[in-house]
DNA sequence: CAAGGTGTTCGTAGTTTTACGATTACCGAA
DNA sequence: TTCGGTAATCGTAAAACTACGAACACCTTG
């Protein structure tokens, strides 16, 4: 997506709020989020058995949830624990609510 | 977008707040609902001067944002004017911060 | 009624995203 | 060292999204 706006207005703010979206705005994102609210770590395995899609596809969205900060990943073999992340959230909440005033 | 959950879990507050991220989540949006935390109003023309995309695609982006009960259209010939939904917007706020708990 | 100004709708390319299965990588146990 | 279980990576097909211009609709004015 090419876009140029006459005034630059895509802040490093605005850009992360952007893609913390982005993962809000996809459905089994978002059910996957929900998940870690409790408790919050979930194993691949866990997840892969509520969910129908493809083991494959939910690395996909973990690995997009892990870029975005949402969520952080322990490899405790032979499985893979993920934890929520603290860290990014409260800026997420804080510009999300920004955009709506 | 096809997709079973062995659990139901798309309820409607799910699916609201799904479509106001994914409206979040287009940096054009984001940028022009920013535009409506001051003023409060905008006619398509003020918008479209500040952007560089074609009317056709702001008109089909103000839509999508009519439509996610965002922002309310008022036509008052020849202008079209533009201004906040309030309705909608503290349920999308709430939505988003339970999705990061 | 014609002309002009403002937006929307429509049809369509081009791009991006999504999901999948096959393959690969990694570790621990036999 | 081979096998079995778990998860990630890769390549690809399908679907969804974005943006555009042309055409259309609707007022208001001359």
């Amino acid at each position: 997506m090419i876009i140029t706006l006459k005034s630059d207005y895509f802040t490093k703010e605005h850009k992360q709020s952007v893609r913390f979206a982005i993962d809000s705005g996809h459905p089994v994102k978002t059910y996957i989020l929900q998940l870690f609210n409790s408790p919050s770590c979930c194993f691949h395995s866990n997840i892969s058995s509520v969910l129908t899609i493809a083991k494959s596809t939910l690395s996909q969205h973990l690995f997009e949830l892990k870029a975005a900060g949402l969520i952080q990943r322990d490899i405790t073999p032979p499985a893979v624990k993920y934890c929520i992340e603290h860290k990014d959230r409260d800026p997420a909440k804080s510009l999300m609510n920004k955009l709506l005033i």
